[in-house]
DNA sequence: AGACGTCGGGACGCAACCGTACCGTCGTTG
DNA sequence: CAACGACGGTACGGTTGCGTCCCGACGTCT
């Protein structure tokens, strides 16, 4: 038996970073123009100037390619967003959201792979863990803070809240991809506060009666 | 010159409006199940089971057969809708909304319609006619009532007032698919009714004095 | 310096789909 | 009753994409 180690590649046999990353940018220009149920190999091939068969070197399949530069792009960071109050917090988050769905490419690439994930289960558990469940923990812990100092209920459903923020922003940016001003960030911010706060938001404002 | 009238096709001549219906509902299937970019006329066809030469007999192309029946399927009826109270009325319309988006058929194909919009400026044109200027005649409506009733205050921003109403429900039905309870609906609506005013929403309230 | 072994690229077989041309069928019209 | 004429379906060429195979090129390790 030839337990011969084969020694590890070395030399010209082995990937160039360059050609990996031409597919990268590829794929999501691509994933833009046509989305994912017109994707084609041959088109991100021809994009990046390469051959399939540097594609299929790198990954086993079109699912594969995607979801791992998917993982990659959006497993970015994540800023502490932590500004002592309710408003600044929201404000910072709308902006940050904003000028990322800003991105001709994460405005396509978002919504399109959101309605493919209805089909793919495999893109839909990527998506759940890279966007959903990013978006619950930012949320959770804006809510939990925002309570903690009292602008908040301890009985905040963090769950509505999260369909309360996330929902209004990604309708006006990534669907109806309707031009925004500050004032109109400002004013949904105000809208979103007064939204997650109940009746009687502060306890000590719950027995201030309100003269009929 | 020849310029007798043909008469007009009659006998088997003639459209039969069953396999018109067969494929417009395999149509609905087909999308719902691949999506625009991968939708084939070929396997509309196989789905309705009928040639592909009775689709192409009806409709010039695939955008055509899209538009056309999605112009259908939407331009349906909408709801009077006027209960008496903003609040009443916002849960009458989520009722619908969830209710329509409730049918796997919907939730599916919507989204992805919407993402293919960004790329395709004739289905854009079609979505924003029966889709966005419907929500925003109804949402216009919804608020020029409740300010009329004091309700809301006259500078209410419908732009604003209808990703506040559309967005997260959309969000949460047709992206997130989560499952919703009623009790999920009440504290919704309550928080959008919350949204939509302003800090001195009732006049009459505003010199309602808050102890320090 | 020579051998090694994977690299990237072009070419291939296979499958699916588009849109059209043709062909027999069928019910109404005159 | 005979002719009309669009019907639905099959068959076809052309195109595109998938995934694989084979090739010369190339840089490092021995």
């Amino acid at each position: 038996m030839t337990t011969g180690k084969r020694r590890a590649p070395a030399g010209a046999a082995v990937l160039r970073g360059e050609i990996t990353t031409a597919i990268r940018r590829a794929l999501m220009q691509e994933l833009a123009a046509v989305g994912y149920g017109r994707l084609s190999i041959e088109a991100v091939a021809r994009r990046a100037g390469v051959s399939k068969t540097a594609i299929y070197r790198r990954w086993n399949s079109k699912l594969d390619l995607v979801l791992e530069v998917v993982n990659a792009a959006a497993g970015a960071r994540l800023p502490a967003l932590d500004t002592g109050s309710l408003r600044s917090d929201l404000a910072l988050l709308f902006q940050v959201v904003a000028h990322a769905l800003g991105h001709p490419l994460a405005s396509q690439i978002i919504p399109d792979l959101l309605a493919e994930a209805a089909r793919n289960p495999t893109i839909d558990e990527t998506l759940q863990q890279v966007l959903r469940a990013r978006q619950q923990e930012i949320v959770g812990r804006l809510i939990s803070r925002a309570v903690q100092r009292g602008e908040l209920p301890a009985t905040t459903d963090p769950d509505v809240a999260v369909d309360l923020i996330v929902g209004p922003l990604y309708w006006r940016l990534a669907i109806a991809r309707t031009p925004f001003t500050d004032s109109y960030l400002e004013t949904l911010v105000d809208s979103v506060v007064r939204a997650l706060g109940t009746a009687d938001t502060l306890p000590r404002q719950r027995e201030a009666p309100t003269p009929g």
